[in-house]
DNA sequence: ACCAGATACCTAGCATTGCAAGGTAACATG
DNA sequence: CATGTTACCTTGCAATGCTAGGTATCTGGT
């Protein structure tokens, strides 16, 4: 069985996914959820539903993210897009460098 | 409170830190705990003794590591050593492959 | 009018992990 | 013999990703 890998995909993911919605959320200021999904399947990031939407809402409560609703000018379902707060923006910065240095203890540790 | 961000480092380990002992326990051949935990400390992972035994154990029951008690030529409290099986070796290979596609996927989400 | 499909959001419950806190045991030193 | 160091282990909590569902709006075909 390759339940033991699959497991620990999953595990390392944690956290990590949060870094990356961050990081597309502020490069295209803001982004909706179904949108997300398909830049993130782009870069090769395969995420759920299930998965996205809890994220989302978190880091609204956390006041990570600002949340508003469009549904004006549009046809379809109304969309609730995302864009990064002040401490949205101050924690990714943090993140960022976090992740720096775990790559950086990855690649002392692997040579 | 810096509850968040603090939250967020904890998650982010999940998984990191099981890579991060295979990739010592390789390098070494047979580690026991005590010393990968000053051995993880110096490569900047402080990791504390209920956070590192509970990943012995279970990739020992896994089948990733192999378990021995050494007490003799030995001063002081037994060691349990550990190092990997074939199954370890092929997994970690597996997981260094796959934290590379992290790290590429977050260059590209960040430039 | 109706039904299927696409778009778009949300939730409940499960399994797994990292961590804090505490416990056990053997040996060395004063 | 009491303290400190080395060394291992376990219980219970908090947090997250995933599975598997559900809801709602619009479009297109028959």
């Amino acid at each position: 069985m390759a339940g033991t890998s699959d497991n620990w995909k999953t595990q390392i993911r944690k956290g990590y996914l949060e870094l990356c919605v961050l990081l597309l959320i502020q490069r295209h200021r803001k982004l909706y959820g179904f949108d997300l999904i398909e830049r993130l399947a782009e870069a090769s990031l395969h995420v759920k539903e299930g998965t996205l939407y809890p994220i989302l809402n978190r880091m609204s409560a956390d006041g990570l993210l600002g949340a508003s609703w469009e549904t004006e000018n549009l046809k379809g379902h109304p969309r609730k897009f995302y864009a990064l707060t002040r401490d949205g923006a101050r924690l990714l910065t943090e993140m960022e460098s976090e992740f720096g240095e775990m790559v950086s203890i990855f690649k002392n540790l692997s040579k």
